[in-house]
DNA sequence: CAATAAGCGAGACGGTACGTCGTGTCTTCTT
DNA sequence: AAGAAGACACGACGTACCGTCTCGCTTATTG
C-alpha cells in the first residue's frame, strides 16, 4: 500500500490517450514486473548500487523498455516509490477527541515504523532519485513531499473544526513542523529517542513561549 | 564563511601526526585547489553531473592526488562543503529582548538567503553526498545537521534563561521545528511564501491548541 | 537492369505455389517497395549502416512484412542487389572477329563503369550481405560470382567455337582471371588505370589465344 | 607468422613518438593480448559475432582500453590479421627455373592451404572488417591486398630477369591474374577443382612465357 | 651531498553502468 | 490472412566515470 494512498500514476505518466491507438499497445505486466523488480532491489539495496540493467534483469525485461517509457533510473525509482510498490505500513491516526494524545500515539508510532529498515531505505531512495533527478522530477518529489495531505493533515483539519485549535494557527505549518524533523532524521539516520518525539509534539501543540504573543 | 563557523578539517582528515613525516610533505596548495575547484563546480552543476576528473582537471591536480586524501566523492564534497568553500552568509539572530520577534526576522532572513541559488546548491549536494556516502560520511551529515550549534539554538537558549519559556520547553525540538521544514523545502526546491515561514515562526513560538495541554 | 539480366527471383523466393491461397495474397508492391527502398539506401549507405528499420521506414512498409518475406537483412539486399534493383548498365562486348580488340574494349568499358560508384556501392553490398549471411546466403554469392554466364564466358565460348583459342584453353579460367582481379579492385576501392586492365587482357589473350595477337 | 611477413605495428598505429611521454606508457601486455584474443575469437567465430566486449573479456582487458587504441571492431581485427596473429603458413614458392612447373606446385599448395578453415575465416574477417571500417580502413585493406609484394611476385620478377617471360609482359597484371581468382573463391566459399588452379596456371603462364610450354 | 622516501601531474588500466540502436518476434487494429 | 504500427526481449555499441596503477619529476628528510 502506498504511503500516498491514491494511485499515483498519472503523475509521471500520461494518462491513456482517447485516440486510437495503433500498433502493439504497452504492456502492463512489463510495467508491473518493472516497478515490483526496483521495490525488491530497493530493499536490499541503495538507490545508486542498483542499476537499469538489473532492474530490467531482476524483471526479466528489455533495458529499453524501461527507457521506453522512463527517462532515466530516478523515474524509474520514484514512481516505484511513489505508487508505493515499496511497500510500508500506514502509523494509523487515532481521533479519540484529544489531539495532544492523538498525535502523540502517531509520533510514537512514527518514531517506531519510520526507523524500520525498510522506510529508510524507501525514504533514501526517494531523495537520492529526486535530487539525481532534478531537475525533471523536482515536481514529482514536491508534490509527494506532501505528507500534509496524509492522515496528519486530516486530524488536524478536525481539530481546527471542532475549535480546538486557536483562532488563526496554521495546520499546514504545524503539520511541516511535525513531520519533517522526523522525516530529515529517517533520512540521514539520525536516531531519535521517544522523548524527542514527545518533546516536539509538545512544542507544536502548545508552543514554547511562556506567554502567548498576542497577534 | 562557513554555515558552521568552524574549522572542520579534523572531521573528514586525521589531524597532522606529531610523528616526523619522511618524504615529500602533502602540499596545502592542491588540497585548497581541489577544494576550491570543487565549490566552483558545484555552484554550476549538481552534485553527480560532477566527477572526480573534472575537480581534478579543474584544480589542475592528478587525479591520484584526490584519491590519496579523500576516499571517494563524497568526502571532497562534503568538506568543501562543510568548511565553507562553498561561500554563504549567515542570517543574523537579533536578540531584541523579543522571541518571536526575533525569530520571525530571522525566518524571513533564511527565506530569502536560503533559496538563493548557491545555498540550494550547496544544501543539494551535502544531501547528496551524505546519501552517496553512506554509511561511510553517515555520521558527518549527522553531526552537520546539527543546526542547533548554530545561532538558532542560541537564541533559544537565551531566552530559556531569562524564563522567556515555559517550564519544560525542549529547546532542540523547537529548533528543530523551526528549522527541519526549511532546509527540507530549499533541499526539493519548494518555494516558501513568507507567510509559510511566519506560521511556522507562530506556531513554534505559541503553539497551536487552543487550551495549553495541562502536562 | 541488371547485371546478370534474368530475374533472380526465385534463387530467393519459392516460386508461387500451385495451391489455391487462403487469405489475403501477398501484395507485390509491398514487395516491390521495399526493394526499391532497399536498392535507394544502398545508393547512399554502406550495407551495415542501414537497418531493416530504415528499410521498413523508407518503404513505408511494416518491419513484420520485411521478416515475412525474407530471412534477414542480408536476404533482402542480396535480392534487391541481384535484380537488378540496383541500376546498372552492362558494359557491351562487342564480337568483331578480334577476341584481343574485343576483350580491351569491354575491360575499358568496365573499368569506367565499374567505378562508377553505384557500382562500387552495389558491389560491396553483395560482398557484405554475402558474408555476413553465411552460411545461408553463400550459395547465392556464389552463384551469383558466376559473371561467366554473362557476355564475356558467351564471347570466349564463340572464339572457341571459331578455333581462335589454342587448344586446351580453359575458358572458365580466362573468364576468372580476367575478372576477379577486377572486381577486387572494385570492392576494395583500389583505383586501377587503364594500362592495368589492358596488361591483363593482354596476358590472358596471349595465354589463350591460337596465335598471339601482334602487339 | 604473417602472411606478409613484415611487422604491419606502422600501418594502424602512429610509431613511438620521439615526444618525452607523461602518464603511464600504453600496456604493451594489453595490446599482445587484445589482439590474441581477437586471433582466437576469429578462429571460432564469423567477424560479425564477435563483438568488442567479447574481446574484451577475452583478453582480460577492460572495453576502454580497446576504443582507447582502436577506433572500432574492424580496426582491431584488421590489426590482428595483418599483423599475423592469425596464423598462416605460407606457401613456399620454389624457384627450379622451369615457372610454369613452380607456379603449378605452388597453386596447388594454395588450393591446399586457402582453403583450411582457418585461412577461409582469416579471410572473410579481413575482408568483412575492411568492407565495415571504409572508407577509414580502406586505405590498409588496400596495401594489404598487394599480395603481389609476396613470393609470387618474387618469382615472377626473377623470371622476367632471367628472360623467361616475353617481352612487355606485366607481372603485376599476372600475379593479379592468379591470386585474385583464387582469393575471391577462398572468400566466398567457393570450392576449387585442382584443375581450376591448373588451368588457371596454364592460362596465365602461356600469356606472359617467352616459349609457350609444351603440354 | 648523495640516498631514500613520499607526494605530485599525467594518463593508461580493469571495470561497471549508461543511454542508444538494431535485430527478429509478438501483438494490436485495419484492410 | 496479410499489412502497418509499434512494443517486446535481447544484446552490442561507444562513452563516461570509478578507483587503481605506473610513469618521470619534485621536494623533503636522513645518512
Amino acid at each position: 500500500m502506498s504511503l500516498w494512498g491514491a494511485d499515483r500514476y498519472h503523475v509521471l505518466m500520461t494518462p491513456p490517450e482517447a485516440t486510437k491507438q495503433r500498433g502493439r499497445p504497452r504492456s502492463e505486466q512489463s510495467h508491473q514486473k518493472v516497478l515490483e523488480a526496483t521495490a525488491r532491489l530497493l530493499g536490499s539495496s541503495s538507490y545508486d548500487s542498483i542499476s537499469v540493467e538489473r532492474i530490467a534483469a531482476e524483471a526479466g525485461v528489455g533495458k529499453q523498455t524501461i527507457y521506453r517509457w522512463w527517462r532515466n533510473k530516478a523515474e524509474v525509482v520514484l514512481e516505484a516509490v511513489l505508487t508505493g510498490y515499496v511497500e510500508m505500513e500506514l502509523v494509523p491516526m487515532d481521533d479519540t477527541g484529544d489531539l495532544h494524545q492523538d498525535l502523540s500515539a502517531w509520533m510514537q508510532g512514527m518514531l517506531t515504523e519510520g526507523f524500520r529498515e525498510e522506510f529508510i531505505a524507501m525514504a533514501r531512495s526517494l531523495m537520492a532519485a529526486g535530487l539525481e533527478g532534478l531537475p525533471e522530477t523536482a515536481e514529482l518529489i514536491r508534490q509527494e513531499h506532501a505528507w500534509e495531505s496524509g492522515a496528519l493533515m486530516e486530524r488536524l483539519r478536525r481539530a481546527a473544526e471542532r475549535d480546538e485549535l486557536r483562532p488563526g494557527a496554521d495546520i499546514a505549518a504545524a503539520a511541516s513542523a511535525l513531520i519533517d524533523p522526523l522525516l530529515f532524521r529517517i533520512v540521514i539516520g539520525k536516531p531519535c529517542a521517544p522523548a524527542w518525539g514527545q518533546a516536539l509534539v509538545d512544542t507544536v501543540t502548545s508552543g514554547i513561549a511562556a506567554d502567548r504573543p498576542a497577534r
